[in-house]
DNA sequence: TGACTTGGTGTTCGATGGACACTATGTTGG
DNA sequence: CCAACATAGTGTCCATCGAACACCAAGTCA
């Protein structure tokens, strides 16, 4: 079955930018084309939107069908629509911004017939269409963001070390922050509970562990605090 | 001439939320709709994106078409694609958010057939569509970003006074400011050419006319600076 | 010329952000 | 068991910034 128009239409599609946290490295989820174009390239996870479901929607399915994967904060970033960006014809796609912790996902590599993979950031094959610009987009919405908004914390297991917590901050915005300056300042704002419980399995002093207290940020938030780092 | 595709298409608009201040007033242009849906009903200007032309030029050409409008800045907004938006069917819209200096533009109210007017954020129409939800969120973005981005003084006169620009900031803001602070910090970061000139025609002391100095706003970016208010 | 209207100007104080170094605790290997 | 190692955890000082706050100046108008 076809369908009409009196007009042309461009194609819709999502396309997601998925981000992780692997121990000291930031990663990014791509998948490997199964079609034309670019068959065999490394791409964002994407497609065509479904005429009854919404854009939002349609990013969450995309996920779920290509790499098994449930983000655990999702926002749209941009859309893209130049002419030439698809060789197929005129595409627009409204692209997504996701944040997941791996260590949810570690095991989904590939559950569809493509294949899907956890690459660093700042070392990705050449992405296929337009995908490295989206993911630079991504990546700039990722630090401007990360500061103003407590949504490192979906980076990271439910339970981290404070150590941990400073060293996803420092390889987001590209620079090394203090110690103590960083502690004084994330504890100050009441936003975690501190544990009875420390790392496990380490060759160290093991460090206390802490937890996000979503809850207690939504009171605050409302009553007009700013979140901020 | 009609389009077939094997797989059915929503299709694909662009609306655009002008801003234009308007002597302590806050205004967004609207136009009075001459086709169904919502014959009559007050909308935002935009159409349907052609097939040649990016996101970005289409939104520049409906403003023209529909009120003769070339703002000073642009940038795209947000992208809405909720399945029941429009009673026409499956139409996304990407929305974009724009500034004129209204001294520019008082003179076109009515380019097309279609009346195309200025209202009071505050106090609009009904309006069709989701519009009211997409000026709601450039209302937001404005706010938030006046702060951050030196972008209110596309809304003023070439040639204004500080307490012009206090009052913008005032009238964005929701929330009054000091007179002295805010004339230390905005002139403290040394964007603002003072001029030789006086306001004409008031019953009063005259004030100083300021100018905002762009190149060396662009030179401080570069070097690092944040403007930050 | 006096009343009115808006323009224009500095200081103080509390809060915040950034720089900075040492002791504590647990692990490991000889 | 103890010495070496690795990371955890902690406080002070100072410069800067933001917020509060009031009066004189200049021009207009009746």
């Amino acid at each position: 079955m076809s369908h009409t128009y009196e007009y042309p239409r461009p194609a819709l599609t999502v396309d997601c930018v998925v981000f992780g946290m692997d121990e000291g490295d930031l990663k990014v989820l791509l998948i490997q084309r199964g079609l034309e174009p670019f068959v065999g390239k490394w791409a964002l996870p994407g497609g065509f939107v479904r005429m009854e479901e919404s854009l939002d929607e349609a990013a969450r399915r995309e996920l779920e069908e290509e790499a098994g994967i449930r983000p655990s904060h999702m926002e749209q970033l941009y859309t893209f629509g130049e002419p030439g960006r698809d060789p197929r014809g005129r595409v627009v796609t409204v692209a997504y911004f996701a944040l997941v912790k791996l260590s949810d996902h570690r095991v989904h590599a590939s559950t569809d017939a493509r294949e899907a993979a956890w690459f660093s950031v700042w070392d990705t094959p050449k992405l296929a269409f337009d995908h490295a610009e989206i993911l630079g987009t991504a990546l700039q919405r990722l630090k401007g963001k990360v500061r103003y908004q407590p949504i490192g914390f979906e980076l990271l297991p439910p339970k981290f070390t404070l150590t941990q917590l400073q060293r996803l901050y420092e390889i987001i915005l590209e620079r090394t922050l203090d110690k103590r300056n960083f502690r004084k300042k994330i504890l100050s704002m009441d936003l975690l509970e501190e544990l009875d419980e420390v790392e496990q399995d380490v060759s160290h002093r093991a460090a206390r562990l802490y937890r996000f207290d979503h809850k207690k940020y939504k009171q605050l938030e409302k009553a007009g605090f700013n979140f901020e780092l």
